[in-house]
DNA sequence: TTGTATGCGTTATCAA
DNA sequence: TTGATAACGCATACAA
């Protein structure tokens, strides 16, 4: 009991090879029950566990998964990793993180991780169709893309429908009797914000309601890129009456220079936002927005992800989880009707 | 090119010995010019990866580290992951987090993990004291604690001054002019909690004034607690002009209930928080709280754990991070004076 | 049902 | 400065 306990200490222990003892702890179901119990007790006695490190090289498998988003700060991606975690732990595998920070060498880097052994899968959230020599650093390890749509790529995905998240939104602002709606948007040369601003289009389109050109107003999701954008919108000969926003981190910024600009927040101006982070609801006043199931969409990922590397059947097409509006304080019909 | 190379594939492609190759890649040094080159250019032409298994088999190290906190969901960790990511990648390692969620199994097994090589070392921030048992798991691997205080262990320690930080928070809302002034605590047989109570406590009595003990609420870092506490403070018969809440969470609650009572803040009620998210200065009002160093508590319990897994010299106190008042939106002077 | 022998890919020891 | 060889701890093919 000195030092950590081998196999072959457990083998010397109950009298047995090294062999059966590693049968008996793996259960292949091979050994005997007299002996396979005695083995179990000594083991357990003794403390043993498993040196990973040999059981990885010898199995060739890390039995760990890697999740690469494009930047960790955010409190986005928290609610996913829970549940892609608890999938992972479910099924004996740890989940490390990786932080591209949009940055490509980057995530080659991660690619490479896959490739190295470090990890036995990765599930993509960051968005960007990876080179093919990136690609390659991990030939033939699984890959599922969440949240974003990688186009032209064979991975699965699992997200949601931003198109048509985002023209319920407006709908909603068009139901209250908005007629002015601008939006602010995420980085565009994305998909997700391209997405997002195509379902603002279409509900504004089908509302024979126009857009002025400055009314699409480009952000990053960030907090500054929506005070900025807000600022921007607000100074326009006919402002808008309500902002929806790519993200709830901008509605806060909308909200803030509403505030600082004397304008009531839902009085004279309404603000959707989009993904209902934990504090949108406990905002002040509570935040109307987009709800995605991020927990699910971990799970989900996750669960395909298993699929993949247990060589299970996978699906064909883009998983979609379902979103829902939640419709909270920051939203009312205009004033200036 | 067909499968991932081996090192022996880079000494036959070289004409060379695979130890020579270990040598040439691992940079020991003891490897002539002529060859050294024509080792490395071999191994970039052919994608060599070293086999991370194999590796952390052969050396006994698995160049991961283990950061473990009582709950993923909280954002509050995630700047702190950043900074022990940061320092944890300079340094050439990888990055578990580990979640107990209050859970003395879960936690165990996370000593497990330590001891059966899934990483070289811990980052502990979950307050408990590991029972014996746990901590034999893993007898003489490192382990730093964050944020916490673990009485009576001889861990090294990375933590803010909790007493005196909020000493100093009450001391400003004393500072305004407020003399009725309720806390609502973290959940309180821990350690944080019960400092940032002491700190309170004392900036009162300094300042001779009287706390009713209904003065002091019961919470658990949660918004949902902070809410109640709010209910039950001001339903006193002498309700208190300024709360302080141990959690930028709570105060967030608290002033959601605040406005469900038509109390504004900081008009009717101050409220300072403690912790510093990143929403709270975009909170309308911004929130004025103490910000602690998160990035930097993280860099330095990684940097303090690397001295440890090298055998370097580590802190024999414990190390105490500054933090700061933001003072902001939510703290004004009492207007009943 | 169990034991023997081998190899996973790397690094460390020893000799040359 | 380099090469041969062993060893890290485990799981498996094959033999018994």
């Amino acid at each position: 009991m000195e030092k950590t306990p081998r196999i072959k200490d457990i083998a010397a222990a109950v009298g047995v090879s090294p062999a059966t003892v590693s049968r008996a702890l793996t259960g292949t179901g091979l050994v005997a029950e007299p002996t396979l119990t005695r083995i179990r007790d000594a083991a357990a006695s003794l403390g043993y566990r498993p040196n990973v490190s040999a059981r990885n090289l010898r199995t060739q498998r890390s039995m760990a998964v890697l999740m690469v988003v494009r930047d960790v700060g955010n409190p986005f991606y928290l609610e996913i990793f829970k549940g892609v975690e608890a999938a992972a732990r479910e099924a004996g595998y740890s989940v490390l993180m990786g932080n591209t920070e949009d940055d490509p060498d980057r995530e080659a880097e991660y690619f490479e991780m896959l490739g190295d052994g470090h990890a036995d899968g990765m599930i993509l959230m960051t968005g960007k169709l990876p080179t093919r020599e990136t690609r390659e650093a991990a030939p033939d390890r699984p890959v599922v893309v969440a949240l974003e749509m990688i186009e032209g790529s064979s991975f699965p995905h699992v997200l949601i429908d931003n198109e048509a998240a985002a023209r319920e939104a407006v709908e909603h602002l068009i139901g209250l009797g908005h007629t002015r709606i601008a939006h602010v948007t995420g980085p565009i040369p994305e998909g997700m914000s391209k997405r997002r601003l195509q379902g603002y289009r279409q509900a504004m389109e089908n509302a024979g309601l126009a857009v002025p050109e400055e009314y699409e107003a480009r952000g990053d999701f960030g907090l500054k890129s929506g005070q900025d954008a807000c600022a921007r919108l607000m100074s326009l000969a006919s402002p808008p009456t309500a902002i929806f926003t790519a993200s709830d981190s901008m509605a806060f910024g909308v909200i803030g220079k509403l505030s600082d600009l004397g304008m009531a927040v839902p009085g004279k101006v309404s603000v959707m936002g989009f993904d209902d982070l934990f504090l949108s609801e406990a905002f002040q006043p509570p935040l109307s927005t987009v709800c995605q199931p991020r927990a699910d969409i971990g799970r989900e990922a996750m669960t395909i992800l298993l699929q993949k590397m247990t060589g299970g059947p996978v699906p064909a097409d883009a998983v979609i989880m379902p979103t829902t509006l939640q419709i909270r304080g920051t939203t009312a019909p205009p004033t200036t009707t």
